[in-house]
DNA sequence: ACACAATCTTGACTGATTCAAGAAAGCAGG
DNA sequence: CCTGCTTTCTTGAATCAGTCAAGATTGTGT
């Protein structure tokens, strides 16, 4: 946890200007994977009580632009956030509580970057996200809910 | 286009009520593949003139439900909806214009729906979206914005 | 054709995210 | 270390897709 010397460091390497909220922000992102963006706002005030949420906003905005964080947003579900990013891996979302964790890929490496055509696009980034249902929400037999 | 009468049919085969509403939204998804929800309004309304868009959303709810349309949603693009179901296909999405396009599964056929590692989850969809530019947006070298 | 239940209309509301203007802070040069 | 310019933050309002609710209308089985 004595990162925020680190977190001063990745944010010069990539050309960005070291702000509390900043430091912040991608503190928290690191110790909450997966966070959406209130949560997020809470753990910055941990540190800094008076951020507004516009600073946050703007600084996952400018994090993400800089590719020091991924957002994520599986349909329906606000933007999440996490600082995992470059390692091509993916996610499971659990249709009844939300709740997002990481798998790696299921293909390799980098194959599932490789669309069986590609229709003339450039293709950056394969985004794959699993739904289903989570072992603590998965009932033992498959039942509607009556 | 005489698939009015089937677009009844499709409805009743999953034991939905058929109304006008309905019957417009489904045969505009059809029409408009990945179409977001305000262009489906604005093509509901040619047959229907004064629909609400509740009842639109409404509709879009029920026949998403009822496994009829899949809605997709990329990261930062307002829901759009597709009538293409079952057989799962992806999308490639523009990350300048935000075109959205169907490509197949690269690795096959069901292969996609298995992640290396479930963590336990109950999976039951694999969405799969790649980002990247169409030949339209791509420049011809790779450029920064100057 | 009737009656019940599902669906649609109208209109207000929510809540995450964005916009804008001025104040404050970070960084480079002296 | 201090100055000045530029970026970033604060404050407060605005936007906009999508949702909620109550009452009117329509679809379906009998």
């Amino acid at each position: 946890m004595a990162a925020a010397r680190d977190v001063q460091q990745v944010l010069r390497g990539v050309g960005l200007r070291v702000t509390r909220p900043r430091v912040a922000v991608l503190t928290a992102v690191y110790a909450h994977p997966h966070a959406d963006t209130d949560t997020i706002i809470g753990a910055v005030r941990e540190d800094i009580p008076e951020v507004s949420h516009q600073a946050v906003y703007d600084s996952l905005r400018v994090l993400t632009a800089a590719g020091l964080v991924r957002r994520i947003q599986p349909s329906g579900s606000l933007a999440r956030y996490e600082a995992r990013v470059g390692d091509n891996h993916h996610h499971v979302v659990c249709r009844s509580c939300g709740v997002v964790e990481d798998v790696d890929c299921a293909v390799g490496e980098a194959p599932c970057l490789i669309a069986s055509d590609d229709r003339g696009y450039t293709i950056d980034e394969a985004e794959v996200t699993f739904w289903g249902l989570c072992s603590g929400c998965s009932p033992l037999e498959v039942s509607e809910r009556t």
